[in-house]
DNA sequence: CGTGGTTTTGAGCCCCTTCAACCACCGTGG
DNA sequence: CCACGGTGGTTGAAGGGGCTCAAAACCACG
C-alpha cells in the first residue's frame, strides 16, 4: 500500500496554483492493487478551480493519478476555439505522452487531488513488466473512448451528443439505476468544448431533454435522469 | 517520456508472397530466426476492394501488419451514419483491442495485402518486452491522431478539415515538398466519413481549394500540391 | 458505345451559430 | 439587510455553413 509522502520541492512547481495554499492535507489513503503500490517516488498534489496541471507544448515529466475531483485534457487552435478530448475521473491516468512534449493541456475543472509520478522512472529497465501492460490496457481503453467521441463528433446531432454525454458520465461515476442524480462538476461551456458545440446549444438541448421527460434540472449543475432508456434511445 | 522503440524484428519482416484471400495456411519458415521466436503464426493475406478484414463486434484474434494499399476504420450508426477514424498506410498495425471484441471494423479501400498475427501469442508471458513497448508506442501514437482528429471533427470548418487532411495524407506519405503529388486511395465519400461531412461539401472544397490555387487537380484521385504553405496556413 | 460507379454542380433548406439581452445565484461590503 | 459585481445559465432573433435533394458530367471498363 502507498504511504502518503509528504509535500516535496514538487509542490512549489511552477504550476502549483496559488489557492492551493489552502489545500495541505495529505492525500487520501489507496486500497488498491494498483501500478503505484510498486512504483517509485509518488507526489500528492492539488489544484484550484481552473488551475492548470500542464500546458501543451510543456515538457513531459510526471504522470498522473487523479484522486479526486475532474481534469479536464483539451487542445486550443490559434484563434482561441477549444476541443476537450476527455473529462478524467477519480482513478484515471493521465499525461503520459509519446515524445517528451504534452500534445494536449490539462486543466483542473474544480478542486483537485493527484498523486504525481515521475514518467522515466516508470519504464526504466527495472520497472515491472506488468506496469507496462497496464499502461498498454489503459491506453487502449483511452484510445476506444475517443475513437467513439470521434463518431459523436463527427456524426450525431446536438440532441444525441448532450445525451451520449449524460449517459456517459452517468456510467462511469456508477450510477446508471433509474432516477438517479447526476452531478456536473464542469460548466455549459466545458461540456460544449467537449461536445464540439457552442454553450448556446448546450442549454437548449439541456431544455429540449427536459420538455421530453427524459431528464429533471434540479439546479443547472443537479440532472436527475428519470427516463435512462429513452434517453439511450436518443443517444443513438 | 516514451523513447521510440527501434524498429524491431516485427518492422523488418519481409512480405510474403501472396496468398489468396483468408487463407488458413502457416506463412513460409522465415530467412532469419528472430522473428519466430516471439511471433509464432504470421499468415500473408490479401483483400479486394471494400473487403471487410474484420467487423465491429467480431471475436478479436488477430492483428494486422499492412503491407500494401490502404486500410479504413470505421462505426456505424444503427441508421447507417458512418465516421471513419483512421486510414492505415503500409507499414502500420490494426486491430489489437482491448477486451475480445473488435470496436470498429476494417476494410480494404482498395487492393490490399496484410501479415495477420495471432494476438494471444503477442502478448504471452513469454514475449517479448520490446514488442510490448512497440506495441504501447503505436498505441500511443494512435492515440495523439485521434485526439488531433478530434479537435477537427469539433472546431475545424469544411475548408480546414480538407486541407489537413491533405496535408496530413502528404506527410504520412513522405511527400512533403512543394509540387508533390498526392495520390488519393480513397473516394470522396470516405473521406467524407473521415471528415465529418458529406461527399458532396468534400467536392465543393475541393473545388474552393483549387480556385484558391493551393492544389491542381489532375483528376479526382490525383492531387498536385501547388503551395504547400498556405495549404498549412488554410488547416488552422 | 452503353453502363454503373464516382464526382461535380445547382437550388433550397435547416440545424446550429452568432449576437444580444436578461436572469439566477452568491459571496462581499456598505 | 440589501446593493453590488461577477460568474454562469437561459432565452430570443437572425444569419450562415453545411446538408438534402436532384441532375448532369465524368470515367473506367465491358
Amino acid at each position: 500500500m502507498l504511504t502518503p509522502i509528504p509535500v516535496t520541492e514538487l509542490s512549489r512547481m511552477k504550476h502549483q496554483p496559488p489557492l492551493a495554499a489552502r489545500s495541505e492535507q495529505l492525500a487520501p489513503r489507496m486500497q488498491t492493487s494498483e501500478p503505484e503500490a510498486f512504483l517509485p517516488a509518488s507526489v500528492p498534489m492539488n489544484f484550484g478551480r481552473n488551475a492548470e496541471i500542464y500546458a501543451e507544448d510543456e515538457t513531459a515529466g510526471y504522470v498522473y493519478k487523479l484522486i479526486s475531483g475532474v481534469v479536464r485534457i483539451s487542445k486550443l487552435l490559434p484563434d482561441g476555439r477549444r476541443q476537450i478530448s476527455a473529462f478524467h475521473l477519480p482513478g484515471d491516468m493521465f499525461g503520459f505522452e509519446v515524445g517528451d512534449l504534452h500534445h494536449a493541456s490539462a486543466e483542473a475543472v474544480g478542486s483537485v487531488k493527484v498523486v504525481a509520478f515521475k514518467w522515466h522512472s516508470l519504464l526504466s529497465a527495472t520497472a515491472s513488466n506488468d506496469f507496462v501492460h497496464e499502461l498498454l490496457n489503459r491506453t487502449m481503453i483511452g484510445l476506444r473512448q475517443t475513437q467513439d467521441h470521434l463518431l459523436l463528433l463527427g456524426r450525431k446531432t446536438a440532441l444525441e451528443r448532450l445525451a451520449a454525454f449524460l449517459l456517459e458520465l452517468a456510467e462511469r461515476s456508477g450510477q446508471d439505476s433509474q432516477d438517479s442524480v447526476l452531478d456536473l462538476a464542469m460548466p455549459r461551456h466545458d461540456i460544449a468544448d467537449y461536445l464540439g458545440l457552442t454553450l448556446e446549444t448546450v442549454s437548449r438541448m439541456f431544455a429540449e431533454l427536459k420538455e421530453n421527460g427524459t431528464i429533471r434540472l434540479e439546479s443547472a449543475r443537479r440532472v436527475h435522469m428519470i427516463n435512462m432508456d429513452k434517453l439511450k434511445a436518443m443517444a443513438a
